[in-house]
RNA sequence: GCGGGGGUGGCGGAACUGGCAGACGCGCACGUUUGAGGGGCGUGUGGGCAACCGUACGGGUUCAAGUCCCGUCCUCCGCACCA
C-alpha cells in the first residue's frame, strides 16, 4: 500500500538521481536523428545564489526540450557558468581569497540549486567560461579578429565608471550609469582594444529578416543599430582655406541651411584657431562641455554654443555664406562631427535658431516655421529651393543627391548609431588578451600553440585606480618575447569584457571536450542553429548582439556552418516582488527559490513560475498563488485512488483530447498559463466523475511531465509497466474525438443574450432558428415584433433582430 | 520627444481571424467531513433588490466590440540632441 500523502521531499531527489545515473538527458552523437538545440542564457554564478527568475527562463524551455525528447529529438540542452566578472573579483579583492576558489564555490551551489529543480540539463557538457580549455577558444577568436583586422587598439574617450574603475561598453552605459553599479560614468581617455562591430552593421540587420525573433527583440537590434540614409556634402571655408563635410538625411532641404554646427572636438576648430577672433570663448565651452558628464549632457536639452568669429561657410547650391558655431548638440562620435543647420525643417536647429536669433529658411512649405519646425516629409512641397522647387520631399532628395554626386559637393551615405565595441577591461578576473607589444613589430598575437594565455596568480586584485589593470604588478607575466623578432616584449594588461566568453559558449556545448578546434566541424553542421533561445530582454543590444556579430565573423571565416546562430529567440518577463516592485535585497521582497523548493517542491514551484502569468510579462510573485499550483498537484496525486483500469471513456473522449491538444499547441505557444489551465480544469472534471482510468491518467501524466516532471514519473512507475515517462511517446489528440454530439448555443434577441439551447452539433441555420423561436423567454421577448434579420453562427449563437 | 508593450472582478490573469466577458488559480463566504485545528470534498463569488450596468475615458462602425476606427488619459520597458 502506498503513501496516502504526496511528499514531495521523498521522491523529486530520488528520480534526479535515476536520471543522473541512466544519463537521461545527455545528447548523444546519433545524427541520423532529428535534433533540437534548446538553449537559455547560461548563468552568472554570483555569490547570492539562484534567483526566482532564472527558473522561469529554465523552466520554459525544459518543457520545450522534454517535450522535443518525448516527440523523438536527439535533444541538446545544456548548461554551464558565465564566470568570468566582477562581483566575483570584488568578493575576492574583500575576502583576499583567489576569484577561481570563489568561483568554483558559487557554481557548485547553483548546480545543485538547479539540480534541485530537476532541470533536464545535459550536465556532461558543462561549459565554465573562467576554464584555461574554454577561453582558449575564447582568445583564439580574438586572435582570428586581430588578424582580420576587427580588433584594433584606439586611443579614444571611453566610458569610465568612476566606481568600478573600468571602462565600459556604450552599451553597458544606462542613464549616464554604470549598468552593473550605478555609479557615475565619465568620458576618460585611454587606449583601448576595440572591436568593428560596426563593420558588421549591415549585416547584422540583415540577418535579422532571416530569423523567428520575437518583434520586439528585432525591433530593438534595429533601433541599437540604427541605420540611416542621406548625403554627406562639402562646405568650403574660405577663411580657413579649406573644406568641411557635413553629413545629413535631408539633403532636400540644403537651400534652408543658414548656419553650420561643429562639434566642440572637431578638428578643424583647431586647426583654424589663428582665424578665430574669440578662440578664447571656443576653449572655455569646450572645457564646460568637456566637464560635463554624459548624464548632464543630455539631461538639458536646451541649447547652448559660441559662434566661431571670423569663420563663414559657403552653402554649394546656392552659394551664400553662413556662420559657423560649435555646440555639443553636434556629437564627434556620429556623421562627420559637422552639421549643416536647416533651423525650418529641424527640430534641434530650429531651438538652436530661436536662442541665438539666427534666420530661417522655409524650404518645404506645408507648415508654420514661426511655431515649429516642419519635418513632415510625407506631405510638404519644395520651394526657395532654385531646381527643387515644386518637387515632393522625396523627389527632391533623389534629385539634390543626383546633382551633388555630378557637380563633385557631395555623395549619398549611409551612417549607423552602431559604435565599435570597446574590448578592453582593467581587471583581473577575465580573459587575458593574447597580444603582445613588441617596440619592433608593434602589436603581435601570440601563435595559436601557445595558447591558452594564463592568468597569473596575484597578490592582490585591486585595480590601481589610475585605469591600470591589476595585472600591471605582474612584471614577470608581462614581460615577455616577441613572436616575431624574439626582441624583448610586453604582455598586454587589460583582459576582456564578460561579454566574450558568452559571445560564443553555445558553440563549445556541441562539442566542449575537444581541444583541437572549438567544435568539430561535423557536430555544427548538425546541431546549428540553436532551435530555440530563450532569454532576458536586457540582453537584446549586448549579449545578443555581440553573440551575433561573432557568429557572423566566425561564418565569414569558414569556422561555422551558419550565418546566424540561433533561428529562434523569444523572450521571459521578469519576476516582481509581492507588491508588484522590482525584487531586490534592499526593497527586502527577494523570494529565495531554495525555501520555495523545500516547502512545496520543484514540480509545484516549476508549475506555479509557468502558472503565473503569461510568459513574457513581468508578473508579481505570489507565495500563496504558489501554494495553490501545490494543490493541483496534490489532486493529481490524489488521482490514483480513483483510479480503474481500461481505456479513455467514451464521455470522457472529447475533453481528454481537446485537453491534449490545448497543452500541446499551448506550450509551442509559450502559453503556459492556459495550458496548465487545461490540465487544471480536466482534473476538475475527473474529480466531479469520481474516477479516472489509466487510460486518462496516462495521457494527463504524459502532458503533465515537462513542467512537473518528479511526480509525474513518480505516478508513472507506479501505475504503469513502460520504463520511464521521459523517454515515452508523446501523446497525440484524436481531433476526430473532440467533437461533442450537442453544443449549447447562446441566443440573443438584439445582441443581448436572452437564452440557452441545446441543439446537435453542426446543425442547419433553419434548425437553431427554430429551436431557438421555439424557447419560451425569446417567445415573450419577440411576440409583437418584426423578425428582421437572424444571424447564426455554427455551433455557438444566434442573434435574432426584431422590432 | 521617439519606438514597443499594457490598462479586464478584492488579486494574478483567460477570451482563436469581432460572436455567450471574467477560463484557470489566489482570496473570501457557506455547507460537509473531522474530537478540535489543519487538510480534504462540495457550493457560491463582477456590480445592482431589480429592470439593467459593466473590459482606463470620450466618440464611431456593426445584427454583434475587451477585440475594428478616431480622439484623450494613465502606466511599464527600451532609446534618447544620432543631424
Amino acid at each position: 500500500m502506498r503513501e496516502d500523502n504526496f511528499v514531495h521531499s521523498k521522491i523529486e531527489k530520488k528520480w534526479q538521481d535515476i536520471w543522473e545515473a541512466e544519463g537521461a538527458f545527455k545528447a548523444t552523437d546519433d545524427y541520423s536523428k532529428p535534433k533540437f538545440y534548446g538553449l537559455i542564457e547560461f548563468p552568472y554564478p554570483s555569490g547570492a545564489g539562484l534567483h526566482v527568475g532564472h527558473p522561469r527562463s529554465n523552466t520554459a524551455l525544459d518543457i520545450i526540450a522534454r517535450k522535443r525528447r518525448m516527440e523523438g529529438y536527439n535533444v541538446l540542452y545544456p548548461i554551464g557558468w558565465d564566470a568570468f566578472g566582477l562581483p566575483t573579483e570584488n568578493y575576492a579583492m574583500k575576502n583576499g581569497i583567489h576569484p577561481a576558489i570563489v568561483t568554483k564555490q558559487n557554481v557548485d551551489r547553483f548546480r545543485t540549486q538547479l539540480k534541485s529543480m530537476g532541470f533536464a540539463f545535459d550536465y556532461s557538457r558543462e561549459v565554465n567560461t573562467t576554464d584555461p580549455n574554454y577561453y582558449k577558444w575564447t582568445q583564439w577568436i580574438f586572435i582570428q579578429l586581430f588578424k582580420k583586422g576587427l580588433a584594433y587598439k584606439a586611443e579614444m574617450p571611453i566610458n569610465w565608471c568612476t566606481s568600478c574603475k573600468v571602462g565600459l561598453a556604450n552599451e553597458e552605459v544606462v542613464g549616464g550609469k554604470c549598468e552593473r553599479c550605478g555609479g557615475e560614468v565619465v568620458r576618460k581617455v585611454k587606449s583601448q582594444w576595440m572591436l568593428r562591430i560596426t563593420d558588421y552593421a549591415e549585416k547584422l540587420l540583415d540577418g535579422l529578416d532571416t530569423v523567428d525573433f520575437i518583434e520586439k527583440v528585432k525591433i530593438q537590434q534595429k533601433n541599437w543599430i540604427g541605420k540611416s540614409t542621406g548625403a554627406e556634402v562639402r562646405f568650403f571655408i574660405p577663411a580657413a582655406n579649406d573644406s568641411v563635410t557635413v553629413y545629413t538625411t535631408r539633403p532636400d532641404t540644403l537651400f534652408g541651411a543658414t548656419y553650420m554646427v561643429l562639434s566642440p572636438e572637431h578638428p578643424l576648430v583647431d586647426a583654424m584657431k589663428d582665424k578665430i577672433a574669440n578662440f578664447q570663448d571656443v576653449i572655455a565651452y569646450r572645457e564646460t562641455a568637456a566637464r560635463k558628464s554624459d548624464f548632464e549632457r543630455t539631461e538639458s536639452k536646451e541649447k547652448t554654443g559660441v559662434r566661431l568669429e571670423g569663420i563663414e561657410a559657403k552653402n554649394p547650391v546656392n552659394g551664400s555664406m553662413i556662420p559657423v558655431f560649435i555646440s555639443d548638440y553636434v556629437l564627434m562620435t556620429y556623421g562627420t562631427g559637422a552639421i549643416m543647420a536647416v533651423p525650418a525643417h529641424d527640430e534641434r536647429d530650429w531651438d538652436f535658431a530661436k536662442a541665438f536669433n539666427i534666420p530661417m529658411i522655409e524650404v518645404v512649405a506645408g507648415g508654420n516655421i514661426e511655431e515649429a519646425a516642419f519635418t513632415d516629409i510625407a506631405t510638404g512641397t519644395m520651394v526657395n529651393s532654385g531646381f527643387l522647387n515644386g518637387m515632393s520631399v522625396s523627389q527632391a532628395k533623389k534629385a539634390i543627391i543626383e546633382y551633388l554626386d555630378k557637380e563633385g559637393i557631395g555623395k549619398p551615405k549611409t551612417n549607423y548609431k552602431l559604435r565599435d565595441w570597446v574590448f578592453s577591461r582593467q581587471r583581473y578576473w577575465g580573459e587575458p588578451i593574447p597580444v603582445v607589444y613588441c617596440e619592433k613589430c608593434g602589436h603581435v598575437t601570440l601563435p595559436e600553440d601557445q595558447l591558452p594565455l594564463t592568468l597569473p596568480e596575484l597578490e592582490k586584485y585591486e585595480p590601481s585606480g589610475t585605469g591600470e589593470s591589476p595585472l600591471v604588478q605582474c612584471t614577470d607575466w608581462i614581460n615577455t618575447t616577441c613572436p616575431v623578432c624574439g626582441g624583448p616584449a610586453k604582455r598586454e594588461t587589460d583582459t576582456m569584457p564578460q561579454w566574450a566568453g558568452s559571445s560564443w559558449y553555445f558553440l563549445r556545448y556541441i562539442d566542449p571536450h575537444n581541444d583541437n578546434e572549438l567544435a568539430s566541424k561535423e557536430a555544427l553542421e548538425y546541431w546549428l542553429p540553436v532551435d530555440w533561445y530563450n532569454g532576458g530582454m536586457e540582453h537584446t543590444t549586448l549579449h545578443l548582439l555581440y553573440s551575433r556579430f561573432w557568429h557572423k565573423f566566425l561564418y565569414d571565416i569558414g569556422a561555422v556552418p551558419t550565418a546566424e546562430p540561433y533561428q529562434k529567440r523569444t523572450s521571459h518577463g521578469m519576476i516582481l516582488g509581492e507588491g508588484g516592485e522590482k525584487m531586490s535585497k534592499s526593497r527586502g521582497n527577494v523570494i529565495n527559490p531554495d525555501d520555495i523548493v523545500s516547502e512545496i517542491g520543484a514540480d509545484a514551484f516549476r508549475l506555479y513560475e509557468m502558472f503565473m502569468g503569461a510568459f513574457d510579462q513581468a508578473i508579481p510573485w505570489s507565495t500563496q498563488g504558489a501554494r495553490g499550483c501545490r494543490r493541483f498537484l496534490e489532486r493529481v496525486w490524489r488521482l490514483q485512488g480513483m483510479v480503474t483500469d481500461g481505456e479513455v471513456r467514451p464521455e470522457m473522449a472529447s475533453e481528454y483530447h481537446s485537453m491534449l491538444k490545448k497543452v500541446t499547441e499551448d506550450y509551442e505557444r509559450m502559453k503556459f498559463n492556459t495550458a496548465i489551465a487545461a490540465m487544471m480544469s480536466f482534473v476538475n472534471s475527473l474529480y466531479s466523475k469520481g474516477s479516472v482510468t489509466k487510460g486518462e491518467l496516462k495521457g494527463l501524466l504524459l502532458v503533465l511531465n515537462p513542467v512537473a516532471p518528479h511526480i509525474t514519473e513518480e505516478m508513472f512507475s507506479t501505475l504503469f509497466d513502460e520504463g520511464r515517462i521521459y523517454n515515452h511517446a508523446w501523446p497525440i489528440a484524436d481531433e476526430s474525438l473532440i467533437k461533442e454530439d450537442t453544443v449549447e448555443m447562446a441566443v440573443q434577441v438584439c445582441g443581448k443574450v436572452r437564452a440557452k439551447i441545446t441543439v446537435p452539433a453542426g446543425s442547419s441555420d433553419d434548425a437553431v432558428k427554430d429551436a431557438a423561436l421555439a424557447d419560451e423567454t425569446v417567445k415573450k421577448l419577440i411576440e409583437g415584433k418584426q423578425i428582421k434579420k437572424v444571424i447564426v453562427i455554427k455551433d455557438k449563437l444566434i442573434n435574432i433582430v426584431a422590432i
